[in-house]
DNA sequence: CTGAAAGCGCTTACAG
DNA sequence: CTGAAAGCGCTTACAG
């Protein structure tokens, strides 16, 4: 690539004519400017060394993996630059495998790229990665992931407490048969939720029946097979609680084909990463994770920790809320108002402990 | 900030040990490296100059609001991520209302920023600052608005074609009595849109009819309000098109709400730009919009760009297509199957001219 | 393994 | 308005 000596012989000036064009210095005459410029545009200039930018965190996908056009993702994002807002800071998105080579530690790759920090996101098959940079203390703060490891900083929701509620509220109907519908490859967070589903049922003294649980890819279809499996069972569940959105929004939708009534014949809770809940008929009553808001808080920890350089783990669990919809009612459909605000009072609040830290 | 010098005093070791230490060198000491890096990062020390990262751009918010929660942005986003992946660059999220300061200009203040070129992405009252940027000659391209000034160059979809289209399927299926639902602040997109309507009202000879158009809030709420309004009229239209998602959606969901048949009572064509119409009952006929190919054309053609050194302005247009689902049929609900792929041949494909570039 | 010295490319008083 | 020279902070042969 061409230096500014390089451009200095060609526009016939000197070096330091040449670095004041660039930078639009006032003294620098027109007619010179213009053929610097010129010049420098024609040789495809671009300034090797020089002041560094210090306002650029990265959100890293740690596997080769981006999963950005997801709503969880796009959400998680918007939430982040959100929060980069007032400390201004600048997101860049990155994708470790892509340019990380061999033999550069994680930090070195970072500092190459110019950042001062990292958001990351992570799948189960890389989280050595998460923890290789942590231990090479640069300020990182994994998003929507959680780890034992003391040295790793992270910031995830938890919708174990809200499952349980969730499945109180339909107790609380009356239900007693109560399908689950999960990802077949559980991540943490559907581990939590199945916890939940079943502390509840053992909380009511109702028993734990394995036929109910419906293992299905998180997908449309996945959600309407496993509608179409529950109601042709001998004896049906009268609700059901999906631990994930796109298997929710499908049992919704095959209902509707099949003649299912919701919630009528079946109450559904759901869960949501975005606001799908609302584009579905009948809205949907569920557990809904605040991803812009894990996004903001992220990226307010991540800047905290490069202004005080470091410091202390972050290890932040954000609370997810149970919000009430359309899509349930008690068994066989007896009449009930939705709440005005969409909230829920829990039957037992003692059980559902809180542990926002 | 503190400097090498500084870190060397402090670690009382020479400018040379610290810049080693920081850099990684395998020769220097394990206990020396060890106590430089302490001093560093108590001291909080960053790098102020130094090689400058050169594969940055920016994804570009002309005004003041980032949009990047919406599906359309987060599908965007998304595909430019992809069509960076080969080219290897990475992009940055960048509010120019934010920091850009009065006495630099949009050059410089991208130079800052550490970019190489930029996607800008723009309203109607920020339409000047894409002109400044492109006759500042620094490389750039507006994605999803259009230019009739030569040296401003962008990459948008077209609507007007596929509108026409979906005015003729549905014209095809027997309808006569079709309204047009849109948003009550109409963009260039809107306009094409509506555009189309009345084309392919005006080449089948149906008399275009002010009644039938309905200006709403791009929302649910409006969608629905949409639908309630045209119901109630004397003589309701058999068919929609609605040129926004929301609205779509909106209306779709409370004709379940409000007994409406849909394609039976009402055949809705939808507008997308994600994948909405197939999360919501009976699945959205639509104009689609691919943003993610939008994203991923814009990445290709702004690395392209900065690779040849600017050169040429680039002026294109990517075609939108009709999706055929379940939310359309023939007036009063007689029987037609939905095409197996989706797809629908036009009745008259002679009038739809093909403008790709 | 380390430091003094030279070097990197760009920028900036200083002098005219 | 411009250039020669000094300077910026970091890096890197070179010598030990």
């Amino acid at each position: 690539m061409a230096s500014v000596r390089e451009i200095a012989r060609l526009a016939g000036v000197s070096t330091s004519t040449v670095s004041r064009a660039l930078n639009n210095d006032p003294a620098v005459n027109g007619a010179t400017r213009e053929k610097v410029l010129a010049v420098a545009n024609q040789s495809g200039y671009v300034a090797s060394v020089g002041r560094l930018v210090t306002t650029n965190v990265g959100f890293v996908y740690a596997g080769g993996e981006t999963t950005l056009g997801s709503t969880f993702d796009s959400a998680l994002l918007s939430g982040v630059v959100r929060g980069l807002e007032q400390p201004k800071f600048d997101v860049v998105v990155i994708n470790l495998q892509r340019d990380k080579s061999q033999d550069e530690n994680y930090s070195q790759f970072f500092r190459r790229k110019g950042l001062r920090g990292v958001l990351v996101r992570t799948a189960a098959s890389t989280r050595d990665v998460c923890r290789s940079i942590a231990d090479e203390h640069f300020p990182m703060l994994v998003v929507s992931e959680r780890f034992d490891d003391e040295n790793v900083s992270f910031i995830d929701c938890d919708s174990h407490r809200e499952s349980i509620q969730a499945m109180e509220y339909l107790i609380s109907l009356g239900h007693r048969r109560i399908a689950f519908g999960m990802h077949t490859v559980p991540d943490s967070n559907h581990i939590d939720r199945f916890a939940g589903y079943k502390k509840a049922l053992e909380a009511h003294g109702i028993p734990y029946d394995e036929k109910l649980i419906f293992r299905q890819n998180a997908s449309f279809s996945g959600g309407a097979s496993a509608v179409k499996m529950m109601m042709t069972m001998a004896v049906p569940p009268t609700a059901v609680y999906f631990a994930d959105p796109l298997l929710s929004v499908g049992a919704i939708n095959v209902a509707h084909e099949t003649g299912i009534r919701i919630p009528e014949n079946l109450a559904v809770v759901g869960f949501d990463d975005a606001d799908i809940r609302h584009s579905v008929y009948p809205t949907m009553t569920a557990v809904c994770q605040d991803a812009a808001r894990l996004g903001y808080e992220a990226a307010l920890e991540l800047t905290r920790m490069i202004r005080e350089n470091g410091g202390t783990r972050i290890q932040r669990i954000l609370p997810t809320f149970l919000e009430v919809n359309e899509s349930t009612g008690p068994p066989g459909g007896a009449s009930v108002r939705v709440p005005e605000n969409g909230s829920w009072t829990p039957v037992s609040p003692g059980m559902t402990e809180v542990h926002e830290s």
